[in-house]
DNA sequence: TTGATAATATGAACACCGTTCAGACTATGA
DNA sequence: TCATAGTCTGAACGGTGTTCATATTATCAA
């Protein structure tokens, strides 16, 4: 009875067709400029075929959003390398962060899809239930409390609330750098490295924050995105 | 010879009731769900007849990100209110960019165009010929070197870049929220309020900076945006 | 082996989009 | 009165995401 895997198989042979196709498009030309055709042609499929597999195009993004998520996550395996054992704790939050500004640079495309772009939002309210974006935020978090342990940074800060600060900083900057939004003279990469450094200088000072702790529980009642039958 | 005045006059207002009618449009649906033929019916024009008057819808849009500036710029006249005179130098700072924070909340649109969005990059490079937005540049520059004459700021700081870091941090948290990353637990506003304090934090610590001036001359060999002759 | 069934793929169409252009209309100045 | 210049439009071009009836094909029960 190996024929309905064999059926899987080539319908999941197909689906990730779809998904390299639109990926290479997506990471030349942008989200804005792949059309369903342009993927359907280079699958040498028909248009509708895609709707066989995905039922949007938004879906096929969302897809390709866990593979950037995943890209992102792969170097901060760095947390493990040795190099990054040696280094003070704090220049490893640095360091952390400074991955992320970076993949901005490297990844623009992936950066804007997960981070940015307003025409597929649905990316937030799921990517928390990928586990390993989970994971990839408690490693983070993980090494801020090193941080406090190591009285670098106050006792009284939230490692959560601290993660997601520093995100947003570097964030800034990144969303800048994309959107063309800087003035020719300013160099993006000694400003995101000056955001990240006032922002961890910031933080040592132990200033009160409001911000209260966020819980990373995932939300089961929330509805899942509609998958094809 | 009023002739020719009043065809000025004439061809002015409907160019403003483009925009007026763009603007409608714009801030209740977003850019991308503008479309010339929704401002054509809503003028009760042709589609075809907008292209009179504007070379692309991009340009549109570009007339209304001048609107946007315009309207963030106002409220910073409060530089000359009173109780605005009253606060101290890093207070006054603080409501500065406070106030583009609010301002990306009450009219995320507009706040959008300006800043986030990736479909009209040339506004960057034009917006600085608007005098009144390098007025408000200067403007807050100014208050930062109050903050350092008051050895609030370090001597070393400089203002131009001191201004940017803040601008870039608050723009991540508004990012965040207008591209709605954040989680249903998060409050964007103690978020944005924690941001920009522990910027504030850090940037009194008096840390070095990489980040250069900013000349922010404007560049008159830039090609200007095409106009309908 | 035959025939029903379920899955898969497609062409054509729908309703949009930004933009262009030949031609109609109209007010103006000679 | 008439040519002209300015204004406007209908129709079209080539594009978009998506839907659906139809055709093809592979599987499995009879």
């Amino acid at each position: 009875m190996g024929i309905k895997e064999r059926h899987e198989r080539d319908r999941e042979a197909v689906r990730r067709g779809i998904l390299d196709a639109a990926r290479e498009l997506f990471v030349n030309e942008g989200y804005h400029n792949v059309s369903i055709r342009k993927v359907a042609e280079r699958i040498e499929y028909s248009p509708a075929a895609i709707y066989l597999y995905f039922p949007s195009k938004d879906d096929i993004f969302f897809a390709l959003a866990e593979e950037g998520f995943r890209l992102l996550g792969d170097p901060s395996d760095l947390v493990n390398h040795e190099r990054f054992a040696t280094q003070a704790p704090l220049d490893r939050i640095r360091a952390i962060f400074w991955r992320v500004y970076e993949f901005s640079v490297e990844h623009p495309q992936y950066f804007a899809l997960m981070f940015v772009d307003r025409s597929v939002p649905r990316i937030t309210r799921e990517y928390e239930r990928f586990t390993f974006v989970r994971d990839m935020k408690s490693h983070i978090v993980e090494q801020i409390q090193v941080c406090i342990d190591a009285t670098v940074f106050p006792a009284t800060l939230d490692p959560t609330v601290a993660c997601r600060l520093l995100i947003m900083a570097v964030l800034g900057v990144a969303t800048m750098r994309l959107s063309d939004r800087l003035a020719r003279a300013e160099n993006a990469d000694e400003l995101a490295r000056d955001v990240l450094n006032v922002m961890l200088a910031g933080l040592q000072t132990g200033i009160p924050l409001q911000s209260t702790v966020v819980e990373c529980a995932i939300d089961e009642t929330a509805p899942s995105a509609a998958r094809v039958s």
